[in-house]
DNA sequence: CGGTATTTTGATTTAGCTCAACAGACGTGG
DNA sequence: CCACGTCTGTTGAGCTAAATCAAAATACCG
């Protein structure tokens, strides 16, 4: 435990040129929404995708951006987020290789109503809103697919909002924690540490609440020993004991 | 404004008979993701669906039992609730004529993941998931469309957590009267009525707030002109001025 | 007209925000 | 490899919005 302050996050380190057609084959069969169609149509799919590579820390698109492009993670972690007219960020949801984000059904006119940003080097696939359109009407089982996945992120939107609406932040907080160990978790010597660059004001965007009172509330879990924790990166020790904090 | 006091809702008074096969088909076209489909179709995805009438103040089905269905409001509101441990409730949504509710791909042995209630008397189709799931294949518009309203309600609840992270009770209260009136206002001598029966505990529960803020906010926004209301009823005044509160 | 549910209003308490200062970690360039 | 500047996280003190507790007033229902 004396390395508790070196970061443990193993940056993947994706370079530009990797960020390919052969990596774009491979993973498209990985996203939920084209496992079940066939070499021959996942080729034609793949056409209609291009790549691209951005570093840590890139703004993809902002919202208020006319919304053109579906797009998927190939490698890296992106976030998406709501910026207020004050100043205050929230974090709307943070995705990993396989995902997509921007609206998949955004009519003509409509605009990004989050930014998208990375948090690590990152690959993304993109493709236009009106081929994927054709795509989800010549096979029915891609509209199906994505329709799964909306819906479930649907029901984690209103369970945040449950969380919100009655759950004290520290309650909050112990949930998010064990949402992300299930995510993005990696067993390691520290116990399951969060792959992800991770501060925070990331934790207090996602809560709610000021990174003063997240740093807070950090501590005493760390002083409970239910979490190891340095810059920008959080590892769980104790998931059922931070499962029961947030529902009891 | 002698009659401040009475209810000015006009109660649904839909009767038990009147939940028919000819009120079915009638608003069948009306639902938006059956709206492509022509009369023959539209007549074979009728037949699998049953209408079924409840009273104010039913529970349709309760969080936490076997997902089965997909259900379609014909007449009247439904709201769908979620039920903490603490006994507080959060009002997740409102629903109109037209709208589905029940989660529309569950798999078998899915739990339905809030309580669905009517506020009014109601008239409700409903489809086994099985053959709604057989429909979307069939009918690949029908799954694109229920995709749309999906990702429309996605937007809203993340829009929402917005809300309820950043801004403060009022700013919140005049949000939420202002997307009522747009759904449900109906032009009236006492401005644009609320047609729902609408207690400050309702407003409460959409807001994350206890009854008592709500019902203070409500006196002063009612001092300042900008509402009528009464015992389970709110009539909007002033939405420019509400919209400007909300944004401000 | 009496009874019940809803709403209003008041008084008190408190969780969490804000402001402020400091400390520890990381990157960079010499 | 060290010194410096910067960014991130920690901790403290006071303040405020909103919760809670309590009680009265009003609307609706039979």
């Amino acid at each position: 435990m004396s390395d508790k302050k070196t970061t443990p996050l193993t940056s993947p380190s994706i370079e530009e040129h990797h960020c390919t057609v052969d990596l774009r084959l491979e993973k498209l069969e990985m996203v939920p929404f084209f496992r079940d169609l066939n070499d021959e149509d996942l080729r034609t799919v793949n056409e209609k995708f291009t790549a691209k590579h951005y570093s840590e820390g890139e703004t993809i698109y902002r919202q208020g951006e006319r919304a053109t492009m579906l797009r998927v993670v190939v490698a890296g972690n992106i976030k998406l987020v709501s910026h207020t007219m004050d100043g205050t960020d929230v974090l709307l949801d943070m995705l990993k290789p396989g995902e997509f984000f921007g609206s998949p059904t955004a009519k003509s006119g409509d605009v990004y109503v989050e930014t998208a940003q990375t948090q690590t080097n990152a690959c993304i696939l993109s493709i236009r809103l009106a081929d994927f359109r054709k795509i989800m009407d010549t096979y029915p089982t891609v509209s199906v697919s994505v329709l799964d996945i909306t819906t479930d992120k649907l029901n984690d939107s209103r369970e945040r909002i449950r969380y919100l609406s009655t759950l004290p932040v520290k309650k909050r907080i112990a949930h998010i924690l064990v949402m992300l160990a299930n995510k993005f978790g990696e067993k390691d010597k520290r116990g399951l540490l969060i792959q992800l660059p991770l501060s925070r004001k990331d934790l207090a965007d996602m809560a709610g609440t000021s990174s003063e009172t997240a740093s807070r509330i950090m501590s005493q879990f760390q002083q409970d020993d239910l979490i190891t924790s340095g810059r920008q990166w959080v590892a769980i020790n104790d998931k059922p004991e931070l499962l029961r904090i947030s529902a009891e």
